[in-house]
RNA sequence: GGCCCGUUCGUCUAGGGGUUAGGACGCCAGGUUUUCAUCCUGGUAACAGGGGUUCGAUUCCCCUACGGGCUACCA
């Protein structure tokens, strides 16, 4: 690979980035890093119109969420800049004239009104309108009006278009890293509109000029660009500029059903497809997704080492990745799976740090409970329930009794262990807790099965009520642990409690 | 319609001229936990179809089907 690899993430501020734009970010920034290159953020906004506020600041504060920011672009200049193609506006048109100049590209003065005659009129004709040099000279452009009515065209300011002009009978040999050679014949090409009316230049013509410019040696983006690779490679030549590499990533599909993901599916399948939450939208970060779940789950989805690991950190992803391992096909997006991610890395994570966002998390929701404000104690709480979570949001469904004296218990559970001689049974757990002083998990333990041998009673007809009025429930970790966490006073209080709640 | 790209378990994928076609998610079963979950073990399940090439194709080539993308003075 060549020394100076720089690679682009070129979003159009039009509104949040999306699970797909978030993966080519991911990809550019795995490609750059693992080959110490450089990873740049140029806003797109050539089309004012689809311009949204605030769109360019959410896509850098989920770049930063993600753990994958920028090195160079807004703010972050290093003599490439500007990186906003608004504000390199004055420098397009020149290099549109420099195409003109070369007769590599031409004025063009049909109305929108009339190309969009020629459409409707080719298509009930079972015919596609393409312009180029098929029909280009019957049109109205500087290739087919003399100078003169070109010059008076132009000094009497009508509006005008600077299209490209395709070569005509050529085959075009095209390569991209992740697909290959790619043949292409120029007669199928139109003649793309390099610059636009209102000034700005379009997509085709900012891009290439950009990436020029800015030195980009590899131009890593979706598949849907691929159609365009043909004229942009003209571009390239016709300027007599060095293309730089391509990479063409294969699209995120639908989970179900037909085409590629949208912001629809998600709210139909109930699970995000944005970073962060955009207006009505909940982003992965608001619906308690971990950063690195998010990365790991995109980073293999459509690529992977070719080793059967499962799990990489940021690092790791850097350290194997490559493009010739990127796949060619859309990958269905599967929600399952990035659940599976995010609770594989939950685990990963430290008991103070899940603490500390159950507290977080908790106080948002609920108040009245003191205990969640003692990190100490939810650190431990923690360690026994976290096995049992995906998100950190699931906590205090799976550790409320932790904080609070069950005031219900599960009726199923209670018809199947609450017998005759239960609540004698269990008052005799009273007496016995009330006799210890070690009250510790595994003394309590120790005592309460040597009490259960001595007494001659069974496990069974202790042990599941016991769970019962302490939890409420027939679930959680051992129920030594817990006991020695609400302490012996809170664990006499329970089971009196119970006795006469369940013995009516 | 035209052009381009693609096609291995339900999903993400490994593999590659001769393999018991491997892993992960999901699902199912068993074990552990005298609870639930985690965890462990096992199971379910795939080379789109048809022609070639070849001693032999899932792997290479062609066609078909299907899927996807593009077809704007949007990116």
């Amino acid at each position: 690979m060549s020394e100076n690899v720089r690679v682009r993430f070129a979003p159009s501020p039009t509104g949040p980035l999306h699970i797909g734009g978030l993966r080519t970010a991911l990809f550019n920034y795995l490609f750059a890093k693992k080959h110490n290159g450089s990873f740049i953020l140029r806003i797109e906004d050539t089309d004012q119109n689809r311009y949204v506020e605030g769109a360019e600041a959410y896509i850098i504060e989920a770049l930063n969420w993600c753990g994958i920011p920028f090195d160079e672009g807004p703010g972050k200049e290093d003599g490439f800049g500007p990186y906003r193609q608004s504000e390199r506006k004055g420098m397009y048109k020149n290099y549109a004239m420099q195409l003109v100049e070369k007769g590599k590209a031409y004025y063009a003065f049909d109305s929108a009104e009339q190309l969009d005659f020629h459409r409707k009129d080719h298509e009930e004709k079972g015919k596609t309108f393409i312009y180029n040099w098929h029909n280009r000279l019957k049109l109205s452009n500087s290739l087919s009006l003399s100078s003169d009515e070109v010059q008076a065209k132009l000094n009497a300011g009508e509006d005008y278009v600077i299209r490209f002009k395709s070569p005509q009978d050529e085959e075009l040999v095209l390569n991209d890293i992740i697909r290959g050679e790619i043949k292409i014949d120029t007669n199928i090409l139109d003649d793309k509109v390099l610059f636009k009316n209102d000034g700005m230049p379009t997509y085709h013509l900012a891009n290439i000029v950009d990436d020029h410019l800015m030195q980009i040696s590899h131009v890593i983006r979706g598949e849907e660009w691929l159609p365009s690779l043909a004229l942009h490679q003209l571009l390239y030549d016709a300027f007599g500029w060095n293309a730089p590499q391509f990479a063409h990533l294969p699209l995120i599909m639908k989970p179900v059903g037909k085409g590629k993901l949208s912001k629809r599916d998600g709210e139909k399948g109930g699970f995000p497809v944005f970073p962060l939450s955009w207006n009505q939208s909940e982003g992965y970060r608001e619906a308690g997704f971990f950063p690195e779940a998010v990365v790991n789950f995109l980073a293999l989805l459509g690529w992977n080492p070719g080793t059967e690991q499962e799990i990489f950190s940021l690092q790791e992803l850097v350290n194997s990745f490559s493009l010739e391992r990127v796949n060619k096909s859309g990958a269905r997006f599967d929600p399952e799976k990035n659940n599976w991610y995010n609770q594989q890395w939950l685990q990963l994570k430290s008991d103070e740090e899940l603490a500390e966002l159950f507290i977080q998390n908790h106080d948002a929701r609920l108040s009245g409970v003191e205990t969640l404000n003692d990190k100490g104690y939810v650190t431990k709480v923690v360690s026994l329930i976290k096995e049992r979570a995906t998100f950190a949001s699931d906590f205090w469904e799976l550790s409320d009794y932790f904080f609070k004296t069950p005031t219900e218990y599960n009726e199923k559970a209670v018809r199947k262990q609450w017998k005759e001689d239960t609540p004698e049974i269990m008052k005799q757990v009273v007496s016995v807790l009330e006799g210890i002083t070690d009250f510790t998990s595994a003394t309590i333990e120790t005592i309460i099965k040597d009490w259960i041998g001595k007494k001659e009673l069974s496990f069974g007809k202790v042990m599941p009520p016991f769970r019962l009025v302490i939890v409420g429930d027939m679930k959680g970790p051992h129920l030594f642990d817990i006991l020695e966490l609400i302490g012996k006073e809170e664990s006499i209080h329970r089971i009196k409690n119970a006795i006469s709640a369940l013995s009516n």
